[in-house]
DNA sequence: GCATTGACGAAGG
DNA sequence: CCCTTCGCCAATG
């Protein structure tokens, strides 16, 4: 079966405006919803998990959207694969993901995550 | 309707 | 080791 790939049943259709169905971006809200508290998770890791390793930019584009979803979703939690806080200057204030990190009892120094790794959590 | 832009990541130079 | 390019796919201009 190398020839068919069939492992798209997921998500083709999506859009957060006016559709409100599951999409991608809806599964991906869902998995940053598990991240517990104190982790962090990366984009690459949702997309991969989600079967779309290589779309780890769609996976950053929803959470753009998730701002906006109920229950909220835990976007701090979401760094890019060097434990960066890449995504902070998307929040209310350039320093609200650092702040909400530390509350969780994560240390973030120089926009990173310190032990990132340790405290790396992926879905399964 | 084409071109540019991403909260990414892997590969190439 | 640092920088650039490519892939991925939706949103925006």
């Amino acid at each position: 079966m190398a020839a068919s790939k069939n492992n798209k049943e997921k998500l083709p259709t999506l859009l957060p405006s006016g559709n409100r169905e599951y999409s991608f971006f809806e599964q991906v809200f869902e998995v940053a919803r598990q991240i517990p508290m104190g982790r962090v998770t990366t984009y690459g890791a949702i997309a991969e998990y989600l079967g779309a390793k290589k779309s780890a930019r769609m996976v950053g584009w929803a959470m753009n959207a998730a701002h906006d979803q109920t229950p909220p979703v835990p976007a701090q939690r979401v760094v890019n694969r060097n434990g960066m806080l890449s995504g902070k200057a998307h929040f209310s204030t350039p320093t609200l993901m650092q702040e909400l990190l530390e509350k969780e009892g994560i240390t973030v120094q120089n926009d990173t995550v310190v032990d990132f790794e340790k405290i790396l959590w992926k879905p399964e």
